[in-house]
Formats: C-alpha cells, sequence, structure tokens
DNA sequence: CGAAATATTGACAATGATCAACTCTTGTGG
DNA sequence: CCACAAGAGTTGATCATTGTCAATATTTCG
C-alpha cells in the first residue's frame, strides 16, 4: 500500500495538471523506498549526480560550507520534494544536499529518468515546473538575505514553510512539527544561533506565534504576514503553475531608501 | 553589418558547442535591435512576459522593490547575455528587468522561439545552459548574502563581473567599465550606499582594486581573490557546460562556527 | 550655468555577532 | 534504571559590522 509517494503525487499534481500516463510514468521510474538517517548525503558537491530521490517523508536541505566552516542553506527540502532533477543537467553539482532527520526517500536513475522523458515529454515539463518553483523560492531567499532584517526573515520562513507543509497536508490548524535545530535555521536565515534563538523567543513573547523546539503554531497570522510581507495568492502562485494576470502587486519604486 | 549580435553569439558558444543550423535558428528568432536609455523596463513584476531581449550593448538589472522602497537587485545583465525565455516558461514573473545604462538590444518573440524550438531542438538546450549558469550565480549570491562580510561581497563581486565582461571581450588588462551607480551595487549585495563606498575605497586604499566611479582595475589578484574565496576554474565550469568531474574543492564542514 | 544625481566622509546608532555560562534533553553504556 | 556525555537551547554581557543621518564635494547634463 504504502509504497506509493503520496505527498510527492499529491504535491505534483497541486503544481499542475498530470494524465494518468504520466502518473504512470513517474512511478515506473521510482525505485523501492528506502529510510536513511540524519545526516545522510544525497548530493554532494562537486560530485557527478546519477540518482534523483523523491523525499516522501522528513527533511533535508541543499546547502554549501565555505572554507572556514560557515554554512548557508539555500532551502528546505520536505515531504513530497524531490532532487537531483535539476541537478543533473550537465555538470557537477555547485553545492550539496543532506538529510536533516531520518528520511523516507525513493530514489531513481537519472538515465533513466532522461530516456523515458524521451516517450513521455510530461515528464519533464512535471520535473520543469518544479525547477520554476525552486527558482522562485532562491529569489525570494536572496529578498530575504539582502534586504529583511531578523525578524522579518523568520517570520518569513515560518509562513513559507507553513505553506509548503500545508500543501502535503502535514499542518494542523496553524501549527506544524519543526524539526530543525536553531543552527540550521541560522544557516538557512544568514544569522547566528543566538540571534535566531532570540528572534523567535521574541515572536513568542509577542504573541505572533507559539514555537518550542520542535513544534510551532502560527498565533497572529495577519501580524505575522505583514511583517514577512507574504502575499499568500503570490506564493500560491509560484507553487502552483496557474498563472493569474496582473494579480501580482504593482510595486513601486519609491525611494524610501 | 553590425545587425549580428555578436557577444550574444560569443557568450552562447562559449557556453557549449552550437551548430551551424542552431547558429542560424538563433539569428532567425530575432528582430532588428532597438537602442533604450538607461531605466528602460524589459520586464516588469507580475506582467506577461511576451517577448525576450538579447542585450548586445550595455547593463540591467534583476531586482525587486518591497512596499517600503528597499531594493534587491539579483543579478547584473551583461552585454551578450539575454532574457525572457527562462521567465516566460507559465505564470507571471516575480521581478523585473530594467538596463542601467543606455542598451543595444535585439527583441524577439517569445511564441516565435517557442514554436521554432519544435523544429531545432538545440534551441531549447541554448537556452537551458544560460538558465543553469543564472542559477548557479543566485546561489552564489545566496552565499553573500548570508555568510559573507561586505569586503567578501564587494571583491567576489569584481571578480565575477569581470570574469563575464572577460568572456565577451569587454576587459582590457584586468581593468573593465562599470557603469554602476554605487547605489545599485548597494542594492545587489544587499549593503547600504555608504558602506559600499567605504569597502570600495578601502580596497582603493590597500592597493587591491583601482577604482574611480564608471571604472574598475583589479590590482592584486591573488589577494582579492583570496578574500572573495573565488575559484577561477568553478566560475568557468559553471558558464560553460564542459563538466570537469571531480575538480570542485571538497569542502568539509569543519565547523569553526 | 545651475539643478540633480552621485560620491565621499564624519558622527552616531543599531542590528546582529561573539563569548561565555548555564540549563535542558536525549541517548548510551554500565 | 541511573549517570553522564553530548548536543541543543537560553540568556546576559560586550563587541563590531553595518546602517542612518547629515554635511559637503563632485560630476553630469539639460
Amino acid at each position: 500500500m504504502s509504497d506509493i509517494p503520496l505527498r510527492f503525487m499529491r504535491r505534483v499534481a497541486a503544481a499542475g495538471s498530470v494524465s494518468a500516463k504520466g502518473r504512470a510514468a513517474l512511478l515506473e521510474i521510482l525505485s523501492p523506498p528506502t529510510t536513511v538517517s540524519p545526516a545522510t548525503d544525497l548530493m554532494v558537491v562537486g560530485e557527478k549526480v546519477t540518482h534523483g530521490y523523491v523525499v516522501e517523508d522528513g527533511w533535508g536541505c541543499r546547502y554549501r560550507i565555505l572554507r572556514d566552516g560557515r554554512r548557508q542553506i539555500f532551502n528546505f527540502i520536505l515531504p513530497g520534494d524531490h532532487l537531483g532533477r535539476s541537478d543533473h543537467f550537465l555538470g557537477n553539482p555547485d553545492h550539496s544536499v543532506t538529510t536533516l532527520t531520518r528520511c523516507r526517500i525513493y530514489p531513481f536513475s537519472l538515465s533513466t529518468l532522461m530516456s523515458l522523458e524521451g516517450e513521455c515529454p510530461e515528464l519533464r515539463d512535471i520535473f520543469h515546473r518544479s525547477g520554476r518553483r525552486d527558482l522562485l523560492m532562491l529569489r525570494e531567499r536572496i529578498v530575504d538575505l539582502g534586504r529583511r532584517n531578523a525578524r522579518e526573515r523568520v517570520a518569513r520562513l515560518i509562513l513559507e514553510l507553513y505553506h509548503r507543509l500545508h500543501y502535503v497536508g502535514l499542518s494542523k490548524g496553524l501549527a506544524f512539527d519543526l524539526p530543525l535545530t536553531q543552527e540550521a535555521l541560522a544557516d538557512a536565515l544568514g544569522l547566528s544561533i543566538v540571534h535566531v534563538n532570540r528572534t523567535l523567543r521574541r515572536l513568542n513573547a509577542e504573541g505572533l506565534i507559539d514555537y518550542c523546539p520542535g513544534r510551532i503554531a502560527v498565533q497572529d497570522w495577519e501580524t505575522l504576514a505583514g511583517i514577512a510581507e507574504f502575499d499568500v495568492s503570490a506564493f500560491d502562485r509560484a507553487a502552483s503553475s496557474r498563472a493569474v494576470s496582473g494579480a501580482w502587486p504593482a510595486h513601486r519604486y519609491d525611494s524610501a531608501a
């Protein structure tokens, strides 16, 4: 029964319509699932990528380490996400992927995928869509790191994670499990551990969130979204392929800067 | 004579081999060039992208503005670069593109391109390659913003720009024209204008660079590359499609952090 | 020539980093 | 089942990188 990656299929379907044939092809390329422990490398910087993985359960992240040990996490990989396809295209990856928790993953051979894409072009579209989503999330992170302060970054990450988890049915009300150390949060947010802690604590004290290690709940959505400048509709649009023309807020450069 | 975008063709060729047919197809889609003034929007956030542009001469940037006026520049668009193809795929863009100087551009219709890609799949590969390059540069920027200080960021940007310009023949020795205001630099680097100025001045005083507005020269490549942790071979590998297995430095998380 | 944009510099403020101590969990071996 | 070690979280004190404000060049351009 549970040899089908339900969350993955769900996320794929949410991103755009998939034919029965596409669904079948998707399942066909997947190898039987395995469970790997935390801190397992699924891809390492500079090493040829031969396999992709569907992460059906557990968390991971894409990251890079600087010479002196500083780490930057590019983004988190959540249940239902996958990796490998977009990293495969030409050359060796510029970053690594590791698991952060115990994960249930479905490996797949990239050469198999590539050849199947010939017969079933829809497959390529499916992976392409999520590649685009990743790109949008990367840009969002750049804005975070470049132009938002700690408070805004944290607020935004919480809302982003909530949304992504909600998509695959992993939210309970406005709460969700957050199996990340504050160190991981810090490395994603470009902050120090200590400052992440303080910021979280402060949001807690202000009643905007209810956080305790391992779990978090959004208490005051409105205020939090205001701080984060978080636009749900924009986020959804990025996640799915359904373009909504003109719905994006028309920003202007009013130059308060 | 100059109705052929030489720098563009050069960059495309540098990224991977292109057949005569591919070259022809590329040229076929392009409309006659126009010159646009600085601060011309080539793409605006949320508005459907119908045309792409080859920027044969002049500089532009991809950016986004926050409600309060803060601006984040994602990256710069240099002579020989193009835009539109990767932004076209499904939905409206999450960011804008504007020119920063007077630019000579070759517009092209995206619908035309899409249909031609059917006949000439090589076209798709060509654009795909540069999409990948953009992705790598975005990740690099994330590392910059998240984990490098002002000095490192500035050093790195200088070296990156030098390399990209060198590719299209726009460097003179170790010098190149830098038609960016310090405000633009600041918005790309996630710093304040004042701090960019100071950092530049300091690098100047230390004899690492020779900067005056409008123009910059690298004086002490070694030291600058050391500060920036800039790996030329990695950069080249990202720019071209020629994968070099195992050549990437094997970073370790030694946790000085 | 003069207005506007850009660059430069000093003084001061503040966000966030670092250091350090201490607590709380969690997992492991005796 | 307890003791203890290791990892993770918390908090205070202090430091420092970077931002903000403001005043003053300097350049660009109509």
